[in-house]
DNA sequence: ACCTTTAGGACCAAATTTATCCCTTTTATA
DNA sequence: TATAAAAGGGATAAATTTGGTCCTAAAGGT
């Protein structure tokens, strides 16, 4: 239960092996899948999102590529995670503040409990930190 | 993200109903189904699963049904849960103590705490406690 | 015997995940 | 200004998971 998928793997690769770049040194997304071991044409769509949210500029033609756009120290795990996966809710039941049957459904509360526990924990977690750590133990 | 699956709400509303009954009291599958507005013969592969690990028993023929096996307040809302979803596993490299390429990811740490933080809250909430909570707020 | 009820397996449709492909747009530079 | 290099975006497709149904068997009561 509640797994990351593949998607949220890749990103998370990806976003590492950028931030472990000489700051301002472009990537091109072939050079990228390849580091992380990721299918390209899937990453491209990953970064896609990044792009769109901000977490990376990209630039087209000819030395083109993708750079983080703010330094890794201040990404977080969550928001690389969000920006594939869409938004930690451990429960539909979270989106709204009805759930399906009428009022709050009795489980709301720890399902709130749980979401607000698993983001407390991403958030405190930055790229730059995961990408410092060692690979192996 | 990390999303509860019907099965997984089903389950709980399923049980919660038992829960609420006369202790002793015996329960047809196509009762629960009724009251927790659930479809009949996906409740019943549920309910099988909860036989097989003890969380309810079982009896067929005339007068048969489903009773819990335990007083609820001795069933927690993670034996339910993981009864029908499996384990907790925000990811897959928590199963082993390798991950995919070579040693520990660099987010193995991070994915252990929220296992860590979602299986104490689960176990912290029991199906009485559940059972007993107002239904509107 | 016969009816009631769960057990278990086979099966199926829909949704989601995990991609791939192709064409367009942007940009640098020869 | 052509050309090559790179990301952007949409369509499509295979594989897997989810969400269920159906049928027969087994067990138990009358």
């Amino acid at each position: 239960m509640m797994e990351l998928t593949r998607k949220g793997e890749y990103a998370i690769r990806g976003i590492i092996y950028l931030a472990q770049q000489p700051p301002g040194r472009v990537s091109l997304i072939s050079e990228i899948a390849a580091a992380a071991e990721v299918p390209q044409t899937f990453l491209a769509k990953i970064f896609q999102s990044f792009a769109k949210l901000g977490l990376v500029t990209s630039s087209r033609g000819t030395g083109g590529g993708f750079v983080l756009a703010r330094p890794a120290s201040q990404i977080t795990l969550r928001e690389v995670v969000e920006a594939v996966e869409g938004p930690i809710l451990p429960n539909r039941c979270l989106l709204g503040s009805a759930c399906d049957r009428g009022g709050p459904c009795r489980v709301h509360g720890v399902w709130k409990q749980v979401q607000t526990e698993v983001v407390r924990i991403l958030d405190g977690v930055t790229i730059d930190s995961l990408a410092r750590s060692p690979e192996q133990q």
